[in-house]
DNA sequence: CGGGATCCTAGGGGATACTG
DNA sequence: CAGTATCCCCTAGGATCCCG
């Protein structure tokens, strides 16, 4: 990740713990769940709204300019009508792709064991 | 993993999706301060409550409360005066060390690319 | 189609006071 | 000390309508 840009971050701005740092910039659901789902690739708008499921247009428009503005993701318009605007992973936003992992991997054991378990 | 007992919980309760599961045990920020900070070992819950910083009791009573139900903490109450109260990880709770250790990874990369990219 | 702009509500979460 | 009990606030987030 050495090489990745950061534009317009503040050390200062970070907490001092790394954990609380990552919780900053993906510690809400909607985030992990668009980083999940543009993880394999670009994306329209509408179809990340339906892939995510059950959020709101509003939520999800609002949540793609934070992660924008975090330098997660990136928005590309074409000048077309109807609109076609284009979400993707910024390499930045890939570099995630470890935190989505380990997580698919706990749900995926942790529902292995509530289906045998119990 | 394959050993651990995952009492209560039906397979029908959880989303199809891996990601969306563990969302749902530790989607929120304060349990995943709570699981960083129980991960060393036990803890009392002011000392908890100190380590997390900027929590409320009531939401820190509430989060454990909820976590103890989930199976992912354990409260052990020792009968004297003043109380004294211990929280630690049960197994179940350890296991999601990877996902921990991710965010803490990550966080610490982006920290560093932050304090030198720019 | 992709979103602004509004309006509105549930509930997460803070502050304070009281108790075993 | 570790809660429980209130009161209260705020904002994340849904629903709707409109527009380029």
């Amino acid at each position: 990740m050495s090489e990745i840009m950061v534009a317009g971050v503040s050390p200062s701005d970070l907490p001092a713990c790394p954990v609380e740092t990552t919780l900053k910039l993906i510690g809400n659901k909607w985030e992990v769940l668009v980083l999940r789902d543009l993880m394999p690739g670009t994306k329209r708008f509408g179809e990340l709204k339906q892939s995510i499921g059950g959020i709101s247009q509003k939520v999800l428009t609002s949540k793609l300019r934070e992660m924008e503005a975090d330098g997660l993701v990136e928005r590309r318009v074409y000048a077309q009508v109807p609109p076609r605007v284009e979400y993707s992973l910024t390499p930045l936003g890939r570099t995630l792709k470890p935190v989505l992992d380990a997580m698919e991997q706990w749900g995926t054991a942790y529902k292995k064991a509530v289906a045998a378990g119990r």
